[in-house]
DNA sequence: CTCTTTTGAATAAACGTTCAATCAAACCCA
DNA sequence: TGGGTTTGATTGAACGTTTATTCAAAAGAG
């Protein structure tokens, strides 16, 4: 689902965005290198600033790059059954299997987010992709409450509370060894949907 | 409540802790180098390396004092109702007040997570401390339980669910600007305590 | 006098960033 | 059309800064 999203770059600041990405993706950003980045680009680093302004810059494009990509899909879910749908959305941010890149970018975030704590640029980012994410679900949520298969609950304050759950569980999934939890919390938060937004 | 920790230093490797703590605390980790350290401590930044392997075992070190000390203090919780008891423990990670050097340290905590993305030694932290929060939650539930006031649940997997929103939460303030969510998160953790947990 | 503590200066590596210098292509004007 | 000019892309080498870390020597305690 995320790759795809560079596959073909249309100019040379499109491939450095997907240069960026992919370096960040398989390094993360702890060993991200303007070097690096020229590597994966097979061209020298200090092309890059012929383009971007500097390398937050750089990495905060390639973020808004994917957030603009990734709102243009959101909208357009093909499943029909709202309860589906949002299952569907939950194990996308679930996703169990650790090996793939999917996985791996959703961990190099968690970096990213640590750097918002200090820069400005970053904290924006997040601030704003927190809402498209949110909406996304709170949407969901509508379309099921509007059609009657869902309880009138409140939809911002559960989709805000499933995202805060999911973004926990991704850090606590990046930042430890142990998984077994992922599992009991996954059953957990099934069971808070059957008594707030299911019905049974 | 973290405050006190590091009041009364018995030695110098103590105060060199006291002092790493003080430093992440007041200017994160991003910022901590061993010259603040040393400025803190009014000593030598030198001087650290004759107590301590490196920077990173350091701030390790820093960390592990912290989470013995709290071992200590989670057992002896001293109020008996066990609602009561698990809304304390709940509060505390809540903290809505941000103006406070607990929150600022929680912050820090997040920016050490994203090392431990790489860093097997605080990912080996991580994965103990992750694990005596939980098992604090898990026994306060398990006394509610065998008290007969809370219902048959689950404590470990609801003590793991709390935990999961309680990071999440703590990573999304420390991460953006917007502050609104906080409060609807907490009043439906509220709600699916309600119905998973206390009995009415 | 000896052992530990403490210091200041020096080291060394890593990186982001700058910049003057090429090169190719597009563009313009006669 | 064609020669000269402008523009943008690209490079390699160099700069400068930041920081963790080392170490030999001074200071201090007992």
């Amino acid at each position: 689902m995320t790759d795809g999203v560079f596959e073909d770059p249309a100019n040379t600041r499109e491939e450095i965005l997907a240069a960026t990405y992919r370096c960040l993706r398989n390094h993360g950003y702890a060993d991200l290198t303007m070097q690096k980045i020229g590597d994966e680009l097979e061209q020298s680093p200090s092309l890059v600033y012929h383009h971007y302004e500097n390398k937050d810059a750089l990495v905060i494009a390639c973020l808004e790059y994917l957030l603009e990509h990734f709102e243009g899909k959101l909208g357009r879910g093909r499943v029909d059954d709202p309860q589906d749908r949002l299952e569907e959305m939950l194990d996308w941010w679930f996703a169990t299997d650790v090996d793939n890149d999917w996985h791996a970018f959703l961990t190099t975030v968690l970096e990213l987010r640590a750097q918002a704590v200090h820069d400005p640029d970053y904290r924006a980012h997040f601030t704003r992709s927190d809402r498209v994410f949110k909406e996304s679900l709170a949407a969901a949520l509508r379309t099921g409450i509007d059609a009657g298969v869902f309880q009138e609950c409140d939809p911002d304050a559960v989709a805000e509370t499933l995202q805060t759950v999911l973004i926990g569980a991704i850090l606590r999934r990046s930042s430890t060894d142990a998984d077994v939890w992922l599992e009991e919390v996954h059953g957990e938060l099934e069971r808070y949907l059957e008594s707030r937004v299911y019905k049974n």
